[in-house]
DNA sequence: GATGCTATTTCTGTATACAGAGAAGGCCAT
DNA sequence: ATGGCCTTCTCTGTATACAGAAATAGCATC
């Protein structure tokens, strides 16, 4: 291996002030790649090959499969190592259940309570959909459609359900990428998110909950229609 | 120290399948010692003095503070090791905000598709509240408050949301505990189980929704009201 | 040829050694 | 006496060594 070298410079002067550690390095890293998919689920996630992956020893590999189990991303098969979460179909279901009504509710309280600023926020990044869907680039509304769902938390004045929703959202975002491939999907969720701003600007706390309840809903229906082929995928893959 | 010698028989014959290691087993105690209030907000839990509590050595104390770190039980400071979270008193109104969407949706769903068998459980957690309401007994009381939530949380069909709930509850365990002290509340919070115990019975998703977050944030109001006496004894006990 | 027993290897949890960075405390100088 | 600097000690992250248990494979026996 190599002496330990602690952080190099590399890291340091990057903005962030997490990344003091090997461990939480690797914890970063890997979850990214968890969270974009390039580790599928049931993947295996050997400590001591990713020690190596990674020029470190076990300990910080190891200590980093831990905070990735402890947040649910990872499990730990008996005698078989950790392995990428395996969530089977009606957890999921379940989750974009949870999912749906945390979002509901900051929906609710950004219409209650949301500053002008935040409400700004949320026109500015419903615009910017806008744009993406009009040019039909899935990759692009992907990623502004989460930041759309972003501006809504932020609007909810409850740091709390900020970061749960935004650890939820997290924990489902490589399920939600496979509804890229629903072409037809970006109108319509566009057309919701209409509604659903609408709603928030006009205060309507009720009505801004259930659409957007409803929203994500559908997005977990339309997904469990897709389990199948998902798991059709899997198989084919291994 | 010693040699290492695994889990002794004492662990083995438990009921369960969990503590196969000391990291979780350490976790796990030291986790039921910071939801019981044992270890304070705030308190310190050094890595070093932990695996001499418990006569082993670093790594697995590191591992089970890093699991409990991972979890927000604990948050670690820089350069002064590992403390008890304090959680401030907005972020609690916060947790006890989403508690009670959280449980609103349990109710919904108990409501909506619990079972009859899963009714019963509710029902007889009820009864059993009742008796300790009736004998007055604090201690009892909150123990059993726990356990006709929870029956309405297993109720919801839902595992995720069971599991999500849970969690959460148990974080806010020690702070709700400051409860007992206002004696009046119990009779109330019995009053208010019976009309969400009549509701779900009833099928009325609605009304059991509503009635059990507005008992549950009750709960947090009247806990904002303590939390100055809190931080006051915190103070005094520094 | 199949099955059972044993030996070896691998895997994982734990202990320990080590090194660098901060904090603390003492010393010198002004 | 006080402020700044240097020395020491502690604390924490990482590496590595080690040991026990399970999996695997090879061998022998039926």
């Amino acid at each position: 291996m190599q002496k330990p070298f602690f952080w190099d410079s590399t890291h340091v002067d990057s903005g962030q002030v997490h990344p003091s550690s090997l461990s939480e390095q690797l914890r970063e890293d890997v979850e990214e790649q968890i969270v974009t998919g390039a580790y599928g689920p049931g993947a295996r996630l050997d400590e001591v090959e990713l020690a190596a992956a990674f020029n470190v020893s076990r300990t910080p590999a190891r200590e980093a499969l831990i905070q990735l189990g402890a947040a649910g991303f990872i499990e730990k098969r008996q005698r078989k190592g950790w392995v990428v979460a395996e969530i089977p179909a009606n957890r999921l279901c379940e989750m974009f259940e949870v999912m749906a009504e945390l979002e509901a509710m900051c929906a609710r309280l950004a219409a209650r309570r949301g500053t002008e600023a935040e409400h700004q926020a949320i026109l500015a990044a419903h615009e910017a959909c806008r744009q993406a869907c009009e040019a039909k680039d899935p990759d692009a509304y992907f990623r502004l459609n989460e930041e759309f769902h972003f501006a809504i938390y932020n609007a909810s004045q409850n740091q709390f359900l900020i970061d749960q929703a935004r650890v939820l959202q997290r924990r489902l975002r490589p399920y939600r990428r496979l509804q890229l491939r629903v072409r037809s999907r970006i109108g319509k969720s566009f057309e919701e998110h209409e509604a659903i701003v609408k709603a928030i600007m006009a205060g309507d706390a009720d009505a801004a909950s259930a659409l957007l309840k409803a929203h994500v809903v559908v997005q977990g229906e339309r997904f469990a229609d897709l389990v199948a082929s998902l798991e059709a995928c899997k198989r084919a893959a291994q």
